[in-house]
DNA sequence: CGCCAGGTTGAAGCGCTTCAACGTCTGTGG
DNA sequence: CCACAGACGTTGAAGCGCTTCAACCTGGCG
């Protein structure tokens, strides 16, 4: 059994028929370092499964700045939630760091294996549940936390995430300039 | 048919004995103005459903400041969602603000009322997505928008947050102090 | 080699915070 | 009915931290 399917029985306990819904909705896709899965614009269409490389998610501001709103590391789902829920235009970019290794699945066949079978909407409730927890602890992040405190926590939360992006990049996850989080590590340095 | 059950119609089409299930455990409270549904350090064992009145939930930071985290108004689901689902303590405090009629429902009900019908399973999947998409806007205006920016986004997404809260108790909501939140709207009155 | 993305540093500026004072309004008890 | 407390709002002055803009350096890559 791949990745994905010990991922989702460990969540969901599922049929074989199950998994032979999931295999006819399943599309496999190379991507090469650099390019686009979602275009500002466009309307997110399908979720994604990433099996091996790192993609990151971000909007343009509208000084033209590109602000990264989130990473994701293999064995993780990646959507624009809000534009795949909606099926309204997203306001990202997701982009590949590197070359990977996607498995997609349509948003009308994700509603049909919905109502297909309980466990796959019993699934679909345990990952938004999932998301949403991520989501919430990123607001108390933003809300509660300094700059440097949100450094801070990252580095203790996710260590891994500082072998995969550069500063550059982290800085406006944290949300701050590329300047300030120099001098923030900086200042840390001499504690 | 009561505001609770013709909005969950309007979002996955119920039967009669999906109500029953409702009504089995459904229980109905009055609360005091001032009085908690959740207080830090305990598990919510609840989510509750605003029939009337206003709630507030809230953090207090290391230094004793009360930081408001989400307000509900009736017709509206409330819960620490974090900590219902994962039933482990909370972090914040459910207050009234006014005397408040709410429905409750248990932690072990909802699970049982998932596994006896597939509409409330569907049910509880698309209010994960929907509170997942309210923090999503809610990271958005943390991330990208300064202090000034965020209370012109309330002004224009929440309106009515203005006449049921105190610019003291929206401060906090906003990430800044009361006496910036004062001289944000004396800049902004100049324009 | 030369380019470019990323990282560091300096100087100046701006915006939010901090602390303190004072005014207003509302509800409560003497 | 008035006095007072408590919550909220505003203003001033000083301070700190992040931003801005600019310069320069490094390492990786075509």
């Amino acid at each position: 059994m791949n990745t994905l399917k010990s991922l989702i029985n460990a969540m969901v306990s599922m049929s074989e028929t199950d998994f032979e819904l999931l295999d006819k909705i399943t599309l496999a896709m190379q991507v090469k370092k650099g390019a686009y899965l979602l275009e500002q614009g466009q309307i997110c269409r399908h979720i994604f499964f990433l099996e091996k490389g790192f993609f990151r998610m971000y909007y343009v501001d509208p000084k033209g700045n590109q602000i990264n709103y989130r990473f994701t590391n293999e064995g993780n789902f990646f959507v624009d939630f809000q534009s795949f829920l909606t099926q309204k235009p997203s306001g990202y970019f997701w982009q590949a760091m590197q070359d990977a290794q996607v498995l997609a699945f349509k948003y009308k066949d994700v509603q049909t294996i919905y109502q297909q079978s309980c466990n796959w909407e019993r699934f679909g409730r345990l990952m938004a549940e999932q998301v949403y927890q991520q989501m919430n602890l990123r607001v108390e992040m933003m809300q509660f936390l300094t700059p440097e405190q949100r450094y801070v926590r990252l580095l203790e939360t996710q260590p891994e995430l500082f072998n995969q992006v550069s500063n550059f990049h982290l800085s406006s996850y944290l949300g701050i300039k590329p300047e300030s989080l120099s001098r923030i590590r900086k200042r840390l340095l001499k504690k």
